[in-house]
DNA sequence: ACCTGAACACCGTTCAAGT
DNA sequence: ACCTGAACACCGTTCAAGT
């Protein structure tokens, strides 16, 4: 009784609503999974869903908010998953969750580059983490730069492997790392020289937790005093 | 005389060239620094050499290559330091210059986002990181993936704070971050809101050289038989 | 409250001309 | 050869109205 309604039995005063950040949310997400991130825009959302562009700000304060809410429903569809005892093993499940929830999202590349943390529903990744290098027997403050070593190296796996990747589906052409490497001399560069052919095939995404491996033992020994 | 003057003794049959392939650049580095990345666009420049955004595409093929040019000139600059002989040390003082010329561009990220590898004049970098770990006792193929390792720390570090600091620079209320921390639950995440405060204060870029550290320990650990 | 149309202030790039 | 003007196909966001 409170709210008010005018007599017509609808129960609102304006127009029913059409829009809703709901139905922005899914209609942007179809887009990023068909087309990638760089097909997403406001006035391509606003004509998906028949509407204009400034009908969606009044569902999300602006872009940015919109990518955030596309992360955080993504990470909210994994589970905390148990982690194992040992300290190291511990450390090292903790830092591959975080790659994994990320690495389902090519267009995360976007969001990496606009804050340096990540949407609420993902922060038990980063509790755990912190939690795991201090179960290592760091100090807080050291656990806290572990997650930073772990956070850089993971984002700037991504950037580059998604931004290579979406250059070689839209670029038939030669990329520019293959056409430096044609260039070098051998006398300059003779150990790149030497590698030139195995350098591509080195997948990346494989070597991903090698690395993760690697970090953790050098975070280890580098922070935690005993063993 | 093999050029065919047209008699009027300028030299040439067109007009008198009025942009150039250095002026471009020389115009770009000079928004570059004082206004950031954000304000470098092709129409902008145009705008600044009192000339037209189709006159540019004469003396560069498009944007990404004029950002290219940028970075050679930039790592032209640096000249290749004296490596140390210890091997540890030769891997981490490689892998610090990879930092330190990046480090003096924020507008790297965009470049960064753009191609896996580096500008031709920087090449000496990846040279010598890869040089360094083979030094270490690795094999040529660990020594390639250890600079990945290296090259996705440095790049996620760069990607993060640049940004950070760019959205600090235009917007004066408080980050994404700061309101998600405030937001967190202390029953749900222990460790990070016990380093709620402390974790702004963290400076990222001073700490970047013993992420650095930690890297090539585990790295060596995880890759070089003896030691 | 929710939505629209028109506008502001931009982008990178291409095409067809001009000298 | 070098440059221009106009156009194509876009951006994110704001303002002032409409119902």
């Amino acid at each position: 009784m409170a709210n008010g309604t005018s007599g017509s039995g609808s129960g609102h005063r304006g127009r029913l609503p059409r829009l809703s950040q709901e139905a922005i949310v899914d209609a942007a997400r179809t887009i990023l999974e068909q087309e990638g991130v760089g097909h997403l825009s406001m006035r391509r959302l606003a004509k998906d869903l028949d509407s204009t562009p400034m009908a969606l700000y009044h569902h999300v304060r602006n872009k940015d908010e919109l990518l955030l809410l596309l992360l955080d429903e993504r990470a909210r569809k994994f589970t905390r998953l148990a982690l194992p005892d040992d300290p190291h093993d511990r450390l090292l499940t903790a830092a591959q969750a975080l790659h994994d929830v990320l690495a389902t999202c090519p267009w995360i590349v976007e969001v990496l580059a606009s804050d340096d943390l990540m949407a609420v529903s993902a922060m038990w990744i980063v509790e755990d983490i912190v939690d795991a290098a201090i179960n290592c027997g760091m100090s807080p403050e050291d656990a806290m730069y572990a997650y930073r070593v772990i956070w850089y190296y993971t984002a700037g796996q991504l950037l580059i492997n998604f931004t290579r990747d979406r250059r070689r589906a839209q670029a038939g052409d030669a990329t520019y790392r293959e056409r430096t490497f044609a260039s070098l001399d051998a006398e300059e560069f003779p150990r790149l020289v030497a590698l030139a052919e195995r350098w591509p095939e080195l997948d990346t995404r494989d070597t991903h937790r090698k690395g993760l491996e690697d970090i953790v033992t050098g975070l280890i020994a580098g922070n935690a005093p005993a063993g």
